[in-house]
DNA sequence: GTCTATAGCCAGATAGAC
DNA sequence: GTCTATCTGGCTATAGAC
């Protein structure tokens, strides 16, 4: 039984997206995404044409599905403060759920960084223009220190996503297991928040 | 002239970081390590037996260059704020010149996470303890706010680290160019201190 | 120690029957 | 659309001459 007549297109999609996210472009064989999927190598090309396509539509899926919850963080109209509140948590979560996404489109952006012009178009430029301004306003109006808001920008998306590129490496370091590094991330949806509300708000 | 007759191993392994920390362990060719070190592959197996023996060879050499940079965030007697600044400072100069060493180790480092037990040794366990106590003590004397000093640790190394991982990504949506780009990390080195410094100091 | 030549394997891709 | 069988090429690794 089991997800005996759903597209085959989606079923290898769903396994390509397994295998690719967790070896890679270089390391992901087609065997295994075929064996996963269910059916043979051969019906892979027959809906994929190549490797190099099928793995395309993977990122590009993975991408579109990380894309408009980064966006939120320029396209909101809450106050600033709650939105940072609502971003870091929204994000921290959906990265917690999806690990595998962040670390994969790093890695294979900087395997081959021209991809971004593929999938990125111009959504971003306007809102990173419009969330600028918002925050030079808010300097302006005493609200919030003095800061270069590409740089807060730049802060905001570090603190909710590095620790879960560099898990092994943390993990390690400050001795957490599996368990306990889940529960350090999810003190983090509160955390981060607090920390960079507390690096800009102006006290009276 | 140039580097005649340095040792052949150096020039393998020299030849070997470049192409495995761009292409990664996979997407690696011994062929293409061979002729960056102007010898044929036979000699790869003479000197290192196989393609995985010579990548170890390489991560643990970059490891080996990493590890010491992070762990004086741990295993400094400065005053705390000082201990930032330089620390920021130093790290972040570091990534610059060598921003491919992290990208490598993090992203090896997930497709197989059993490597760093054989690199980290019990070297940071003892200094990370002293670093939280420090925290702690600083949080109890009211000179910084209540803050979990491994959160704290997390802040500090993501905010240093994640802007050259993601680099393709954080240029294309900031419209920074290779130039004006490092101009923003060069920022940074003295950004980030305050930024933390804000976050934690008590305003008397 | 260094080379050329090649073994041996395994991957991606295709042909062609059903 | 789905399968089996196979081609073709490229890769790691080794044998063996110098």
């Amino acid at each position: 039984m089991v997800s005996s007549k759903i597209n085959t297109e989606e079923k290898i999609l769903d396994a390509a997206k397994d295998v690719f996210q967790s070896k890679g472009m270089d390391g992901a064989r087609m065997q295994e995404i075929a064996d996963k999927a269910g059916i043979n190598k051969a019906m892979l090309h027959y809906y994929y044409r190549s490797k190099q396509k099928l793995f395309e539509a993977v990122f590009k899926n993975a991408f579109t599905i990380m894309a408009p919850k980064l966006i939120k963080i320029f396209d909101s109209e809450e106050p600033f403060f709650e939105l940072i509140e609502h971003f870091v948590n929204d994000y921290i979560s959906f990265v917690s759920k999806h690990s595998y996404i962040p670390i994969f489109i790093i890695q294979e952006l900087n395997r081959n960084p021209e991809m971004i012009k593929e999938v990125i178009a111009e959504k971003f430029g306007k809102v990173t223009n419009s969330l600028e301004s918002k925050i030079e306003k808010l300097v302006k109006s005493g609200e919030i220190r003095r800061i270069s808001a590409q740089q807060l920008i730049i802060n905001i998306i570090s603190l909710c996503v590095f620790p879960f590129l560099a898990r092994p490496l943390l993990s390690e370091i400050l001795q957490k297991d599996k368990r306990a590094y889940k529960a350090l991330m999810e003190e983090r949806k509160t955390h981060v928040s607090e920390f960079i509300i507390n690096a800009i708000k102006i006290k009276q």
